[in-house]
DNA sequence: TCCATTGAATGGGTGATCCATTTAATAATT
DNA sequence: AATTATTAAATGGATCACCCATTCAATGGA
């Protein structure tokens, strides 16, 4: 038996607002199409509730990068929620990329400037429960990156330019110096800086997603086999040339032909090469 | 003071290997390209490491969607954190669409299939933090629209086919009837088939992604001025003609004009259109 | 002027406790 | 025997009251 008496009857307007909410009817419209029966209905939860308003007030924004939220114990109580349901807010806020949290006095949860990353851990989770196969993951990312090519060519810039042509010198260097792996940690800041030069930021952060898991693979690829593109610094000073040169339909050549032989060994002895090694091995440059 | 002896000195062996744990060197080779100085250490904490090793299990194929974690409880004490420190943990794989929490007996943590709809929060919450433009998003959409739209004539199956073509005819439906948003809801369900119609979930994720936040704006646009796109139905039967004929040249100009009598509706009166209405707009159909 | 000390604010983490929901086992009823 | 209530246990949801570690400004001494 519970013998002591409940202290927290006394003092407890607190959720009125958040918690115990009653759910909103489903205002789907009358004839709306394709309704398809209900869809299930998940009790709404404090933390949910939580993560929503901030997200609104991101999305009206009153709230804006470098903000600071009040202190947990604060937000917590203007909440009418515990510190630790607030936390699981603010937690997931945090993975999500929307929040940092930082310690001691003058810390504070605060808005991030928005994490591109993001896109790459919902592509690895997709691989990870199978939704998504390394196949269309290739094919998707075949079709992607001849999309950049081509508005790469329509907009790169010097800098960006100059960028690629420094890191073709490091490619080259590596390869010279036998540092297979580096070489690997080179071709991703490859695509990365090609990404970036389309000048869509949008483009650029999907190029990043389907391409930070492709070279997971060359790099387990490499590191188990010992195996390494042939002539690799030299395809790259060709593309560079016809990007700079604004050669559409050569960059585009070049590039699939070069996908074509980086499939070509990553195929080669398929029995070695495993999903789940290329996922979970922690590899230097590849942050989780 | 703290009068009361601190009860925990004593049973507490538990974080030796979750908690306050060393970090790992930082095992980046010597000569590793573009080594940006140094980059920041955020401390470890014990959710990050809690989220980390499940989704190692999960990379691992240990996990399986389907499989359930054990109990808060006993999980808890497995890895000998406190159990409000393992729900930080299990609430943000479950806001990352990895987990899905059950109660009541038989209740749990289960590995969820993986949830598509997740790129759609990252596109949003990019958009918000004024990580991505409007413009950038609509370009991105324009260009992956044309990718898909030459997928789906490569790879349209007689299912997708039948599936778009009862969704036209909801659309013509929703048109003589006068249910202008309906018919936008249609049309945000017609992007949808047409993803699908490639055969390649991330190149549909990817378009579902960039549609989603450009059917909010559609929809604020509609509901605000009664606008509406003539002629609809109509063009959507032209274009599953070219589909269906498979027709890459037709179908690609006939979505292209399309887009950009789209584009002419929402940019005209653009002063009542405002990112922060489309996005904070709670709108049938469309979930959070 | 510079450096060490201190103390308050803040996030990180713990453990005990209660509530609400769900399900299966059990008892009561027809 | 079949059906319907009741009960009990397991589980996630949430709260409270702490304590710890980190950070940084204020303070004070050399």
């Amino acid at each position: 038996m519970n013998t002591k008496s409940s202290p927290r009857s006394s003092t407890r307007p607190r959720l009125a607002s958040l918690n115990r909410r009653e759910r909103a009817p489903d205002h789907r419209a009358a004839g709306a199409p394709a309704a398809p029966q209900f869809r299930p209905i998940h009790t709404r939860r404090a933390f949910e509730e939580i993560c929503e308003r901030i997200r609104e007030q991101l999305a009206l924004g009153v709230l804006k990068p470098g903000d600071k939220l009040p202190a947990e114990r604060d937000l917590a109580q203007q909440l009418g929620v515990s510190r630790n349901v607030l936390r699981e807010a603010l937690r997931s806020l945090e993975m999500a990329g929307v929040l940092r949290l930082q310690k001691g006095v003058k810390g504070g949860a605060f808005i991030r400037e928005g994490d591109t990353s993001r896109m790459n851990d919902v592509m690895r989770d997709m691989l990870s429960l199978g939704t998504i196969s390394v196949r269309e993951l290739s094919e998707a990312r075949v079709h992607v990156l001849d999309l950049v090519v081509r508005l790469a060519c329509a907009n790169v810039r010097a800098a960006h330019l100059d960028a690629l042509e420094a890191n073709v010198a490091r490619t080259e260097l590596a390869t010279r110096e036998g540092r297979l792996l580096d070489r690997v940690e080179c071709s991703r800041e490859f695509y990365k800086l090609l990404a970036a030069a389309t000048g869509n930021k949008v483009i650029a952060m999907i190029m990043d997603s389907v391409t930070e898991i492709h070279m997971r693979f060359v790099y387990a690829k490499v590191a188990s086999s010992g195996v390494a593109m042939a002539r690799l610094a030299e395809k790259r000073r060709q593309f560079l040339a016809a990007l700079r040169e604004r050669n559409v339909s050569s960059a585009t050549r070049l590039m699939r032909t070069h996908l074509e032989s980086v499939q070509r060994m990553l195929e080669q002895d398929p029995g070695a090469m495993s999903l789940h090694v290329a996922l979970a091995e922690v590899q230097p440059g590849f942050r989780r």
